[in-house]
DNA sequence: TCTATAATTCTATAATAATAGAATTATAGA
DNA sequence: TCTATAATTCTATTATTATAGAATTATAGA
């Protein structure tokens, strides 16, 4: 993970919208809940919506799943980890990035 | 802590600059670092370091302590763990703030 | 008090992010 | 294929952040 990468994530979290999708999408666990439910949930039109959506996808905190004609968002817990990894030691974290170039990971 | 200041707080790192100012922190301990070693450090105008400062500063990310002419900056971990607790269980640590309001706390 | 140094605040400008209506795309069911 | 629904993308506009030179404030030492 590059340092752009971190930054990405935070600035994800940092917006109240966002963060508020966030918090949604962490009560609603695997499952996921549709993109017109957070938008209802949350009073804003689909555009705004799909604006933050975007955010939190390029930052890979959440995924996304379609089923017909809706689309399931969900938490990815394995960034959010290294989020916390990251502010428990920002130094080790860097580093290991530089070591775990060509790492196998599952999501 | 209010939704507001975790929000604060994730815009804070959620900048190149600004995250690298953090990591550099970190590496310097208690003691913190004097503004004109940062802005040295990382090549940039004091007047751009300080608006940076006053970010982290103001989600509470950082404290300074003058010594004469020097103001040295250092992490303040309580609000980092704060985060983590968030991370970890936003509907948790959200619930926790409301149950605390009056609480005493240590920085 | 005068001068030099460290840092911050002020200010204008540039750059980026957020908003939401309108248009478009994708899919289900008739 | 036609229509309705769910969601996204396009686009223009507004709002917010970031940048950094110039001015200011704070302090140390002569």
């Amino acid at each position: 993970m590059k340092i752009s990468n971190i930054v990405k994530s935070f600035i994800a979290l940092g917006h109240d919208t966002r963060l508020t999708i966030y918090n949604l999408l962490v009560t609603k666990g695997e499952t996921g809940i549709p993109a017109g439910e957070i938008a209802a949930e949350l009073g804003i039109p689909g555009a705004t919506l799909s604006f933050h959506l975007t955010s939190l996808s390029d930052a890979k905190l959440i995924g996304s799943r379609r089923e017909g004609r809706t689309v399931y968002y969900f938490v990815k817990y394995k960034r959010v980890k290294k989020l916390i990894k990251y502010l428990k030691d920002p130094v080790a974290a860097t580093a290991l990035e530089v070591d775990a170039t060509n790492e196998t990971e599952v999501e």
